[in-house]
DNA sequence: TATCTTCATAGCGATCTGTTATATTGATTG
DNA sequence: CAATCAATATAACAGATCGCTATGAAGATA
């Protein structure tokens, strides 16, 4: 005996709220359509499911039974309509997102956080990776949006690309460094201190290279390769070391006052820090949601850094 | 955003498969039409349920967590479908059985409990009360059935009536009363213990009444009167009391060792135990399924009190 | 008895259901 | 890379069902 599902939540509405009309009006339905529906369900049951002659409407114990299963489907039919409705507006979802270990530790993952704050039903599942491992992930369909340090000539074929952040390195180093009492410290200073490598893989590896060969360096000496951004920190906190590192990310441990920049321009790199998205697929709306979100994030991080240096000299 | 639910279920069925033909068999339908559901499905929600370009088919989060909704329902749909077949068949649903007090506490709960063993499903509400009150209760529809010594000229309008035990009183006493010593116990005798009155409203009081009286008692002495069949056993354990009971309810007794029938034999009233139904009213098929349980219980009952006739004599 | 509310029925157009037949597409294999 | 196979999408169609409005019938209420 095949039931359809309909009539049961009409059933359930109808027994829920005592009459036809109103089990009608739950629905949003008129009482005649209400009304059909339980004569073709007692019908095909074969079974009374409501005592006759007697009101309020009062349903046989198989009434009642069906009525608890109908309740069951109706609490499940909003959920997956709210559920729908959520996801449209970007208010549930998934977003799957990858990024170089340094952006994604130091900001991305308090943005995460805040982005949940107003969006808490979204799911962020979030990976590592640099450029062309993004890349290929973002057209595999592994993740949603890549945000990466991207190069100038580095070609998306397929990609939309959004700056978010000028490239702009800093020599990071603790706060009781030795060299931040020189007012201006000289580059040939710099190699009398060991050295940090960033993440293999990471373009600051190739920005390290050529500052310190640029410094007068005849060859380069590390002492130490974290991959990740909270062991080269707490390297940093332990020793009198340097390394290079995104100005952005230096300056978001700043309230951590472990590691700060030297007062010392190197070369900006030919490179931005931007958001990766594919064109062609379709984006989950909480995708664009909190892209969207990110680029603010940031925008507020560039204000942030300008007036931070109009007030305050790092270091001191 | 209103979703049809029967799209929800299909929905379900495809992710759980792994593809539109499997899907499409699990709920027994076409291959085409889960299909085109899908499609409509996709174009109302207005975003991919599945991943496209992939085989076996992988839902997209959205897709996938519409069909966690999808499968409660279509849980709720089998159950509801169990529900009324083992309803039509009489495996579930109510039983409402009214009786006498000493019918139903001596033989019918037993009953109930055997017919259980068969239908698990079916719940038995069961009352008491005497003719007049379970006709009454027949007809307001509050009970479906009573068992209950019936008067031949008891009149039923609307009510059928099907007899499953001859009338029969017997004289009940403790197993160590002293008048099962004597091989032929006088009428007269009877008088010189103390009597216990069958309960108020019972047709069994009419029967004492006239009992006594025809042994040349010139009024009525009663020294208890218990309502309840284990009141009435309760005292007659303790003292050489004596009252008057349907033979079938000192008999279903005997197993107990408490309590027998003096071998001594009163009149039959002119009654029958037996079932009454609305004749009108439908009734759900478990109520029909336990009135032949009943029915044929008693047989039984009868085709046991003979043979045990036949073999044993009483009191000894 | 008269009135009012609620439920049942009838009729209608639109939609949706399921079907079979067939085209298209992705995967597999030589 | 072509050929083949399996699975999915599309088309076309008949029948069922849905929702509606209008209206009749039946309890409840005064």
């Amino acid at each position: 005996m095949k039931i359809d599902e309909r009539h049961l939540i009409q059933l359930a509405a109808v027994v829920k709220t005592g009459g036809v009309t109103e089990g009608a009006a739950l629905l949003g339905l008129a009482q005649p359509a209400v009304s059909r529906t339980l004569s073709m369900l007692e019908k095909r049951v074969g079974e009374p499911l409501f005592i006759k002659g007697r009101r309020p409407l009062q349903p046989t114990p198989l009434g009642l039974s069906l009525a608890e299963h109908g309740f069951v489907m109706l609490a499940a039919s909003r959920k997956a309509s709210d559920l729908v409705e959520s996801f449209r507006v970007g208010k549930s979802g998934v977003v799957r997102i990858g990024g170089t270990p340094f952006f994604m530790d130091a900001l991305i993952a308090r943005l995460c956080a805040e982005f949940q704050a107003s969006h808490p039903d979204v799911r962020i599942d979030q990976s590592y990776g640099y450029f062309p491992d993004l890349r290929a992930a973002l057209k595999a369909d592994q993740i949603d949006l890549a945000i990466c340090p991207i190069d100038i000539l580095d070609e998306g074929s397929g990609l939309e690309f959004q700056q978010i952040l000028p490239g702009r390195n800093v020599v990071a180093c603790r706060v009781t460094h030795p060299l931040l009492l020189k007012r201006r410290p000289q580059p040939s200073h710099l190699l009398d201190y060991p050295w940090i490598a960033p993440p293999p893989g990471s373009p600051l590896l190739a920005d390290l290279r050529a500052l310190l060969l640029s410094f007068g360096a005849t060859e380069i000496k590390i002492r130490y390769s974290g991959s990740s951004l909270m062991s080269v920190i707490n390297y940093l906190k332990s020793a009198d070391a340097l390394t290079i590192m995104p100005h952005s990310v230096v300056f978001a441990q700043r309230k951590e006052k472990t590691i700060t920049a030297l007062p010392i321009t190197i070369p900006h790199p030919e490179r931005a820090l931007a958001i990766l998205k594919r064109v062609d697929a379709p984006r989950a709306p909480a995708v664009d949601q909190f892209a969207d979100f990110v680029r603010l994030g940031f925008q507020e991080l560039r204000h942030l850094i300008k007036r931070h240096e109009e007030s305050v000299i790092w270091g001191l």
